[in-house]
DNA sequence: CGCGGGGTTGAACATTCTCAAGAACTGTGG
DNA sequence: CCACAGTTCTTGAGAATGTTCAACCCCGCG
């Protein structure tokens, strides 16, 4: 945290050059979505703004946690550091992705690191800000119930998939759910991440991704058209690896 | 579901023999054990008690999942099946654990599969009414988003071991855990779960799990004194494995 | 006493990792 | 716009780690 800048925006609304941006930050999120002006602008007076160079870290394992970080703008790695020092990439967040959720409820240790991949904005909303709030407007707490549901339920998934897979199923699923999500007409989709933070995220190492990569454009299932451009070929195949 | 059991004991105060074990059960969950005698009565109008015999099937996979199970007693397998059927084993629930949480707050479908263990009994109650309740006292979701957060944390933190370690390692941890929460003074604990359901649970085979015990005694860390109980000799190394 | 399931052990095999070297890409300054 | 430096990516070969399959053991239980 060398260089962060920390400007409060709520309480006085003289900087109006970044009140609208935190608007359509908070807006972006689900959790907040189906609020009424009224409440946003409560919630907004309590938010603070902040910002990152490429490369800093925005918290990390062993710091004390107790705020919410909404991204404005740019994007950020959550990792963990196991026992032995490996370095596991949890997540990717875009705008509108929010982290820092875990602690929020119970006061708490960060076990990840969250550190800013490109320039980025964020949102912060402390702890007990965040607690008023839910206790004076319960409907937002079952927005959050739903999300960290799912978050649970993706996690889960994930560890299942690690318990069970080998490597080469685990890439193809990743591949295939990249597809999914893309759903461009081209038949093709991009990596959203290099393929060293690919190794990390799916347990493995970036040799493996390349090889592996090889492998299913050699049986046709795929086709590397540039570094991140891949063409799913045969996306049933995909799914029976 | 061959041979359930449902008996509604909320609305009549009628049976009064299970009564008292289902109040028993739901003040067992950290959720709940907050609550005011009158909430808790207002609770126990919805909740349903339901039984199952070794072996029977609580839910599974593609059932519609509406419903929070408590454990009032026995012991019920949470387990996935992966795409190629192999199985892993997710958690193991005792008496005042709860189950079907994900779901819970999103319409959905179980994506895993809940198996009595040993004959059991459980406190049910149904989606809709928890959510009410949820609205009418807040403070209740804060109990819940804690519960989360920490089977969030901890979810997370399995994947990452399961991402970085090898099996030696998570096995290592593992006892150590085992170890750490039973803390006898005898400096021994007793496996919780076979080893077929331990292999399933670390993502290697009951062939491995063997191994590695051997392995990790003949190195000193542990003694094993009969099949399910184990002594830790050597904790510091067994954490640096 | 024999049956069956879990548990253990061995040997061959499969998968993935590690280390090392070279190729391709990216961004920067001239 | 090019050349260079620093990455990231790819490929190869050998080593480590785990899995599979098969045989066997052990123990509880009918």
């Amino acid at each position: 945290m060398e260089k962060r800048k920390l400007s409060n925006c709520g309480h006085t609304h003289t900087c109006n050059h970044t009140v609208g941006s935190h608007k359509s930050c908070i807006s972006l999120v689900p959790i907040f979505n189906h609020l009424e002006v009224e409440q946003m602008d409560e919630i907004m007076k309590t938010v603070q703004a902040a910002s990152f160079k490429k490369g800093e870290i925005i918290y990390q394992a062993e710091d004390p946690s107790d705020s919410l970080y909404i991204v404005n703008q740019g994007k950020i790695r959550i990792y963990r550091l196991s026992d032995s020092g490996k370095e596991q990439l949890v997540r990717i967040l875009n705008p509108g992705d929010f982290t820092g959720e875990h602690a929020l409820f119970s006061e708490s240790m960060h076990e990840s690191y969250a550190e800013a991949m490109v320039d980025t904005s964020v949102c912060v909303i402390r702890r007990l800000d965040l607690q008023d709030f839910l206790l004076k407007y319960p409907s937002i707490s079952l927005k959050i119930l739903e999300e960290f549901a799912s978050r649970l339920k993706q996690s889960e998934k994930q560890t299942a998939q690690f318990a069970t897979e080998k490597v080469e199923t685990r890439i193809a699923l990743f591949l295939a759910e990249c597809y999914d999500q893309e759903k461009s007409s081209t038949g093709t989709f991009i990596l959203p991440m290099s393929k060293k933070d690919l190794a990390s995220y799916l347990g493995t190492t970036p040799e493996t991704i390349s090889r592996k990569l090889a492998d299913l454009e050699e049986q046709g299932y795929i086709k590397r058209k540039t570094n991140k451009r891949i063409e799913v070929l045969n996306l049933d195949g995909l799914l029976l690896i």
